[in-house]
RNA sequence: GGCUCCGUAGCUUAAUGGAUAGAGCAUCUGACUACGGAUCAGAAGGUUAGAGGUUCGAGUCCUCUCGGAGUCACCA
């Protein structure tokens, strides 16, 4: 059993013994002792105060008296304004390192037996990934990690919207404006190609759209419709979705095309399956690039009429209501929401009648515990709505619904916005981080005598370690602003620092393993510095880290833990001689906590999905 | 306007209700002629948006105010 657990039990047993008093002893508070003061944990006393009856100090002295007494692994305590610190025996320590020096999957828990499914990504087929879907990702992969580390089985799906306007509007962009090209004879990244019509079509309709207020047509209709004091300008921007349905012949096209979409017209279908091709192979290589991938994809095609049987089922429950017109609703004004259609008058589904209907087969497929939709805190509102309702309706699995929210991704100047091109695409980002890591590693000139191959994989390695730690160490539930003239650090609190404590211990170890030297020959190394304190302190904290981690789907804590750990060993590495140590014994001790630190850094970053390079 | 989230140093941020709010960037100062300087040490920088309250103890919980964001579609 863990020493903290073991201090948590004998506090709550002398706090019962001293003051009669039950305590449970997972309740009770033990926490790293600040640096300032003497001891390895703290118990915070001030809990058991009323029950003592006494001055904190006096029952801090009291129940460290007797906790020192129950356990052998304590060699001093002491009492500073109501905290116990306790030091621990350094044999404990020795003990600690010995368990986990050659054990590679240190902080994972055992295997639970539960299943959980953690849908992530989840892009639209018009355009390609960028910096907004790379948090998405990120995050959901990583908490993919944790929750496996942390023993439950894991299964990443991810929802390809690949039908509805906007892929029309590409496909027809494509056909209008596209002469024939493909990714193969213009060299163009499938996802970009049918990105760059996407955005082709926005800006003709645009400029269509403009025209077209220039118009008598329009002049009648603004004279007509506005409201008061309404500017032209204001109206016409309110009214576009309006006039694209009804005068837009781009927007006749686009809706022809969705009909014959639906109704199955071959012609569609092709020019639709060809298209969405281009863009699987793009974001595949994007996904390789990321160094993520999928375990089950679902598509919006196949998925899309889903949920009327639940519609249905809802109505004879009584859950749902019909109105005069057809239209099925959902009350849920007594939760604190509104009504909300789920489904259309003339029988079609909505968003949320899909994801309905999607739950409940992914449910069948592969009866998760718990169901983790990462989507972005905008859709706060619709997940509350869809969670409710799926509990309304009874459904088994309602109760392990998780909407796993984050903060959007802002630049400087405001949200990112296709129309006005600022949009940070993945593509570059990814080229740009590895630029800048290619840029710094030319100055240092450390890995010259490497092959072309092997550096370039290297940069890459970096970069993306910079950029994922980047974006991993910020809560998720923050918004984040990132600035792409900036864009990211290699030094101080960042990834390259991590992996290069990485490196260094990895050049310990090789030479280590030259001189042939054994590091289990420490049994009579007494003299642990303050600086190895540290990291033993901080290795025997991961697996409880880990679990938070999987508890709160917060990745951020990896990173800052991650961090924490590779600045104290940098620290250690500069205070204390390795290799020129006092004796054999000190040499091999700091030798094999290195080779601890290494493997837990290795494990750690490889749950943000962060590689570790063997040299820099 | 209703609901939800956010506000910590110039900037980016950390802190299961616990000790003197901890880092990084930027700024300034310094570091062993080799265990690699993508490092380390130090300086300066804070009324944790503001006001009340609960508590032995509040950045954290409650109330109000101010500021910002999101959302409140028969879009997805």
């Amino acid at each position: 059993m863990n020493i903290i657990s073991i201090i948590q039990q004998a506090v709550a047993q002398a706090v019962e013994q001293l003051y009669n008093h039950p305590v449970e002893a997972d309740k009770v508070l033990v926490n790293n002792t600040p640096p300032d003061f003497t001891g390895d944990y703290s118990v915070v006393i001030f809990p058991f105060v009323k029950m003592a009856g006494k001055a904190p100090d006096q029952a801090a002295a009291e129940i460290g008296r007797l906790v020192q007494e129950q356990i052998p692994q304590i060699r001093a305590h002491n009492v500073v304004k109501g905290f116990l610190n306790l030091e621990i025996d350094n044999s404990y320590w020795k003990n600690f390192l010995n368990n986990i020096v050659n054990n590679r999957q240190y902080g994972e828990q055992p295997r639970n037996g539960q299943k959980v499914m953690v849908e992530f990504s989840s892009p639209n087929t018009n355009k390609p990934l960028h910096l907004g879907h790379i948090r998405n990702i990120l995050l959901g992969w990583s908490c993919s990690q944790i929750l496996d580390a942390a023993g439950y089985d894991v299964v990443k799906v991810q929802v390809i919207n690949d039908r509805g306007v906007a892929i029309c509007k590409s496909m027809v962009s494509w056909k209008k404006f596209g002469n024939g090209q493909t990714p193969e004879n213009s060299g163009i990244k499938g996802d970009h190609l049918v990105g760059d019509y996407y955005v082709l079509f926005e800006s003709k309709t645009k400029t269509a759209y403009d025209a077209w207020q220039q118009t008598d047509d329009a002049k009648a209709i603004f004279e007509e419709k506005h409201k008061d004091r309404q500017s032209e300008q204001a109206f016409f921007k309110e009214y576009k979705n309006k006039w694209f349905n009804d005068y837009s012949d781009l927007g006749a096209e686009v809706r022809d095309t969705l009909l014959r979409w639906e109704n199955g017209d071959p012609e569609v279908m092709d020019l639709w399956k060809m298209m969405n091709n281009w863009v699987y192979s793009g974001f595949e290589k994007t996904y390789d690039d990321l160094g993520v991938g999928f375990d089950k994809l679902y598509y919006e095609s196949e998925t899309y009429l889903l949920g009327k049987d639940i519609v249905v089922e809802g109505l004879a429950k009584g859950v749902f209501y019909r109105k005069d017109d057809g239209s099925v609703w959902i009350d849920l004004t007594d939760a604190g929401h509104d009504h909300k259609l789920v489904l259309r008058a003339d029988g079609t589904s909505v968003y949320i009648t899909q994801d309905m209907g999607t739950s409940r087969i992914r449910y069948q497929e592969f009866k998760p515990s718990r169901m983790i939709y990462v989507v972005a805190d905008e859709q706060n509102y619709h997940f509350a709505v869809l969670f409710e309702t799926l509990k309304r309706l009874g459904e088994p699995y309602a109760d392990g619904l998780i909407h796993l929210n984050y903060g959007l991704v802002e630049l400087p100047t405001g949200r990112m916005k296709t129309r006005e091109g600022t949009v940070v695409d993945a593509d570059d980002l990814v080229q740009e981080v590895t630029r800048i890591a290619t840029e710094q590693s030319a100055e240092r000139g450390e890995i010259e005598n490497f092959d072309p191959a092997e550096q370039k994989e290297l940069m890459r390695l970096i970069g993306m370690g910079a950029l994922k730690f980047f974006i991993i160490k910020v809560h998720p539930k923050k918004k984040m602003i990132f600035n792409p003239e900036e864009s990211v650090d290699m030094q101080g609190q960042t990834g390259p620092y991590v992996q290069y404590s990485y490196v260094r211990i990895n050049k310990l170890l090789q030479r280590a393993e030259l001189e042939n030297i054994n590091l289990d020959q420490h049994a009579g190394y007494n003299n642990i510095q303050p600086q190895e304190k540290e990291l033993l302190l901080a290795l025997h904290q991961y697996p409880s880290v880990v679990r938070e981690a999987a508890e709160a789907y917060d990745p951020s804590l990896i990173a800052n833990f991650s961090y924490a750990l590779a600045k104290a060993y940098h620290r250690f590495w500069h205070d204390v001689k390795i290799f020129q140590a006092e004796s054999g014994e000190a040499k091999a001790f700091r030798l094999a906590l290195s080779k601890s630190v290494g493997q837990v850094l290795q494990h750690a970053m490889n749950l943000l999905g962060i590689e570790m390079p063997a040299r820099m």
